[in-house]
DNA sequence: AACACGGGCAACCGCACCTAC
DNA sequence: TGTAGGTGCGGTTGCCCGTGT
């Protein structure tokens, strides 16, 4: 059995107060972050869990945080992301500078799942749902997006839904949905879903006729140092 | 004005991965 | 090779605040 990462008894929960902040600021200014265990107690008795500061640190303390709204084409980015990535935030996040997973998740638990929700599009798969799909440009008519200034938005969801071919998004069978596996094992699904990712994330259509061996062999070459240069390998390093 | 309700967000929890021994 | 400690990640919880009734 594990033993919990910290006396529970000894700790404080909840919000954190300013002095807990600069307590935390004050240790890692001078000593770096990392050794989170140790750092409580060498932080002048923070009465903090190790983890607890960690989270605290990178989700609200880091210097180069971004806070406030997110930009339309971060929130784009962020919805294709998705649709690549599943719920990987931290993979998100490194794609969106002074952004952390938790603010990301956060954002797309509250905001963008019920605006793909809206449009129509089942933000689990990023599918049209059965409704419209048969019609796409009944997305047009979503009961939520009449009126004037949604026809932009409009018509960015739209361009979105057609941008994303079925082979874009990730598979109904979850290969890189919810699961604890490791972030690089979840990099080796989404090459073989997606093996020609172009850089700015606007997709091609991988070739039907690839099988799975053929797949393996061809990222056993991308491994190979001498194939760096080429833009499907660049790609595959954007997601490294 | 008081209450109920829902949304947004910070923080916690537990599991999985990584690495040193 | 197995194990334990440290760390990272994603899901969930709970509090606070704004809005509607």
């Amino acid at each position: 059995m594990r033993k919990p990462c910290c006396d529970k008894r000894d700790t404080n929960k909840g919000a954190w107060s300013k002095q807990e902040d600069e307590k935390l600021i004050d240790y890692i200014r001078n000593h770096g972050e990392g050794s989170w265990r140790s750092l409580p107690k060498a932080a002048g008795g923070l009465l903090r869990c190790a983890k607890s500061c960690r989270l605290r640190w990178i989700n609200y303390l880091q210097p180069n945080i971004k806070r406030g709204n997110f930009a339309e084409d971060e929130e784009d980015l962020i919805v294709k992301l998705h649709a690549l990535l599943g719920n990987r935030w931290s993979l998100i996040a490194g794609r969106l500078p002074g952004r952390t997973d938790n603010e990301i998740k956060n954002y797309w638990n509250s905001h963008l799942r019920r605006k793909l929700i809206n449009m129509g599009i089942d933000p689990n798969n990023h599918h049209v749902s059965q409704s419209l799909s048969l019609h796409r440009p009944q997305i047009s008519g979503s009961a939520t997006l009449s009126g004037g200034p949604v026809n932009h938005e409009r018509k960015k969801w739209q361009q979105y839904l057609i941008s994303m071919t079925d082979n874009d998004r990730v598979s109904d069978t979850g290969s890189c949905l919810p699961s604890k596996k490791g972030a690089a094992s979840c990099l080796e699904d989404n090459a073989y879903v997606l093996p020609d990712l172009n850089l700015d994330l606007t997709m091609s259509i991988p070739s039907p006729s690839t099988t799975f061996a053929e797949w393996k062999q061809e990222s056993a070459e991308l491994e190979a140092p001498s194939e760096l240069g080429n833009a499907t390998n660049q790609t595959l390093l954007l997601f490294r």
